[in-house]
DNA sequence: CGTCCACGTCTAC
DNA sequence: TAGACCTGGACGG
């Protein structure tokens, strides 16, 4: 489920139900191996920010404040739950009288860890940049002119749009609705396709997909109301067109560049 | 039943 | 660049 859009929906969706609520303990899962968290707070705040794929939670007490950063995986997502209803694969939960903000995580995949700042070994979210695409370009033309990101520039954009150091936030839709949007050859290396034209559809399906509520689309049961099957109409080439498989992943692009796959 | 697939990282040959 | 890490939904026999 989460790339961009979601995991700043998420974080959205977290503020708005955390506003005036007052939380008192803490609990993780038996099974997950995430660290489990103890907190020196007997009645603390819950507010959220988002960065790239990353969904922090800042707890706060007075002055008192811990940031939990948080991976969501591949289908992990935050609901408000009554206690006695709490769904299955709850792994990390927050209470609140009757109440618990709930880390649902089906797979496991996500991660946690308390910290003070985003994860180092990824770049500059690709929202941040949304209103000031010229200066993405300029960081990206810096780094694909640097003696050390040779290589890296050379791959193809298709896989060089996962690399979350460049793109951090896009993930497997997000990449083949933009180049397909885009109309670039998603085999052409790096250095070549990326131009404020690449950054600009980025920009655009970025905005589209937030407005629309972002993916819907499959096993991610969403509590905000977004409509699935707008969604699903807005994706014109993830799980449609033409894909190939490239290490365990499928990328999905328009046909008519398939001739440039070797 | 079984097999394939999923919006993401990690780490180990 | 395969796999490992996981559960569950879709679909075929």
């Amino acid at each position: 489920m989460p790339e961009i859009v979601e995991v700043k929906i998420m974080s959205e969706y977290i503020n708005k139900v955390c506003r005036n609520k007052y939380f008192t303990n803490v609990k993780k899962s038996d099974i997950s191996k995430n660290s489990k968290i103890i907190l020196p707070f007997s009645k603390f705040k819950i507010q959220s920010e988002s960065y790239g794929k990353e969904l922090k939670l800042i707890l706060k007490e007075n002055k008192k404040i811990i940031n939990i950063y948080f991976n969501l995986g591949m289908c992990g997502y935050w609901q408000m739950m009554k206690k006695d209803n709490i769904k299955k694969h709850t792994h990390l939960l927050f209470e609140c009288n009757d109440n618990v903000l709930g880390f649902v995580d089906p797979r496991r995949f996500g991660t946690w860890r308390i910290g003070s700042d985003w994860s180092n070994n990824r770049g500059i979210s690709v929202d941040s940049w949304i209103y000031e695409m010229n200066l993405f370009l300029k960081y990206l033309n810096c780094a694909i002119n640097h003696q050390s990101c040779v290589k890296i520039f050379n791959q193809p954009i298709y896989k060089l749009m996962l690399n979350q150091k460049y793109f951090n936030g896009i993930g497997n839709y997000l990449r083949s609705e933009i180049l397909y949007r885009a109309d670039i050859n998603p085999f052409l290396p790096a250095k070549q396709a990326i131009s404020s034209h690449l950054i600009n559809v980025m920009k655009q399906v970025i905005k589209e997909s937030y407005e629309l509520g972002g993916g819907q689309l499959k096993d991610w049961n969403n509590p905000f109301g977004a409509d699935e099957k707008n969604f699903n109409e807005w994706i014109q080439c993830y799980g449609k067109l033409d894909k190939i498989k490239d290490s365990g992943r499928r990328f999905w692009f328009n046909p008519k560049y398939r001739k440039y796959y070797e």
